[in-house]
DNA sequence: TCCAGTTAAATCGTGCACGATTATTTAGTA
DNA sequence: TACTAAATAATCGTGCACGATTTAACTGGA
């Protein structure tokens, strides 16, 4: 691309006024984009009667099943607090069932029910829809991604509130 | 336990592996980075007394002062039952004052208070902080922000919420 | 056997976010 | 003037998110 006045090659302290902004910018386009993303699934999951961190669960869940609370919570980023609710609200429509491993009484194990199951061929369609909607084109959505999955990354090793097991 | 399909893996087959499959990873890679993100900023806001919603409003109030609640809320994305309440919280904490405008007593002016904009220079250190710890160069930064902002640009056409499928 | 130490989930308190509704004020019009 | 319509915040209900704490269950030794 087009690097324009790229002199700093380090974080040097003459540069700050200019780029000390970016990071404003950049993580208010980040917080923006987020949640205008998620107002956007909002009307191709209200008919599922998802919200999108619950989509997000049971897509992990089609994945591999039954999978731990623990579990659930490593491959979303979130911890109990925020799923054991989350997966209550979905017990209490149906979806999925929660029950303690008999061989460890500490994990609870979670599982879509047959409704569960059969709301998958429901969403199926939503990841197309969804694509029609976002404004990029497919090579910058491409590498939007690709960025931004180093960022994660790169984020998630700085982050000394998540433990990195192993 | 009855497991007679241990692992149901029905990873996605070809049909869907392309391009369906992109808009889930890269929207989840859109709301992980916006929470990791909100997290890494916490260590440097939480000297300031500010959540990163809260430091967005001060932000904006910074720049531009009086403003409305509904300037704000255009501002940042945010509408007056996420704002009232937050600037509340910004109000009880000394940082702004909040009262109706004279010449339109619908309106409600926020302007920070002599310690919300002593609170600025405080916040002088922290968009160079924040930099330190984002894990891309910053060419790839400069090519995120603009990519996520003709993408939030974008999106915000497609949001109106009328969902007419015709 | 007992007991620290660890792990897993649930719980508590605070705060953000949005759809929908309500109350008040202003502007427009018969 | 009176009466409708639009604009502006505030409010209500539901749900997400996280730090901190609590409770229960497993683990590995003395």
């Amino acid at each position: 691309m087009t690097a324009e006045t790229t002199t700093t090659s380090t974080h040097a302290p003459a540069q700050f006024s200019g780029v000390a902004k970016l990071d404003q910018q950049l993580c208010f386009a980040l917080y923006s984009a987020s949640g205008l993303m998620t107002r956007l699934y909002r009307p191709l999951l209200d008919p599922l009667g998802l919200t999108y961190p619950q989509y997000l669960a049971m897509l992990a869940l089609w994945e591999r099943s039954p999978s731990t609370v623990g579990e659930l919570g490593e491959a979303l980023g979130l911890d109990s607090a925020t799923l054991t609710p989350l997966l209550k609200r979905l017990e209490a429509g149906g979806l999925v069932t929660r029950r303690r491993d008999p061989a460890d009484e500490r994990r609870v194990l979670v599982e879509p029910t047959a409704k569960g199951q059969a709301l998958r061929e429901q969403a199926r369609s939503v990841p197309a829809a969804m694509l029609c909607n976002l404004p990029l084109d497919v090579d910058e959505l491409k590498y939007l991604h690709h960025t931004l999955t180093r960022f994660v990354s790169g984020l998630r090793k700085a982050d000394p509130g998540t433990a990195s097991p192993s």
